[in-house]
DNA sequence: CAGCATCCGCTATGATACTG
DNA sequence: CAGTATCATAGCGGATGCTG
């Protein structure tokens, strides 16, 4: 128990992190990261700051309902700050705060493993999906 | 701009991570370790492994339905492996395989900010809605 | 013990239309 | 442009009971 690396001992301790720590804190952080959109805001705004509709339009798929709200709540954590510039017409831009910049290595880690592991992934549940239609489809 | 730290440089390409790779793929594997309790198990088996029951009885709050298709999930994608021992009373054991293995300092370099920046994000939280408040609630 | 099947509610997300 | 408001829906996750 002693001569672990140091990962992995501090790896012993996340299971006690997401237990011991206030849980509902852990797990709201968690769903932040995890969240649909977050990631890859957080990804796109660290390199600088940009507007709603450019936001919008640099993130295929989303809503702007969820841009909104995804954009509140980082901005609520501190992650992101929004800075409204009142003309007309109206501009706001996003940008990443230091705090939130903390985010980007941990972020980029889990971002990287994701990139390169994902054909692993594809491989291993096309083989895990293959056994079990063998076992349970015998015929037809 | 030319001065950026390495871990910024790489992180600009996460945004690009993000939309250039497979996105369904991508995604998927991030909802994998985003969601509720994926996180919480690997944690748990990376320190052994462990019965099912033993896990029920470590994750406070699971229900064995979660429990199961957490454990199917992390299975097929490699990231766990189960082993069935045909006794009787039944014993199937879980423990994290290789590939899972390598997602373990990721992981935890996530659950670390977490637990390091929780009291911040709950500050920053607490912050914004009073701020929120005071606007909104002018009165009444 | 280790699951699976079923029902069910809640929340996250999306579509659409409206506003300052 | 940058949102907000409303409605609809799909899937996650919980509770419970059954089985090998």
């Amino acid at each position: 128990m002693s001569h672990q690396t140091e990962a992995h001992q501090a790896l012993l301790s996340m299971g006690r992190m997401c237990l011991e720590h206030d849980p509902d804190v852990f797990r709201s952080v968690l769903d932040r990261v995890g969240d649909k959109w977050s990631l890859i805001l957080i990804g796109l705004l660290d390199t600088g700051s940009m507007r709603f509709t450019e936001l919008l339009r640099s993130t295929p798929g989303i809503s702007r309902r969820m841009l909104t709200l995804t954009l509140r709540n980082l901005e609520r954590d501190g992650i992101v700050q929004r800075t409204i510039y009142p003309e007309m017409p109206p501009r706001v831009e996003y940008e990443v705060t230091a705090f939130g910049h903390t985010l980007a290595d941990p972020v980029l880690g889990l971002a990287r493993w994701a990139a390169d592991n994902q054909n692993t992934i594809v491989a291993n549940r096309r083989a895990f999906d293959e056994a079990a239609g063998d076992l349970g489809d015998d015929l037809d």
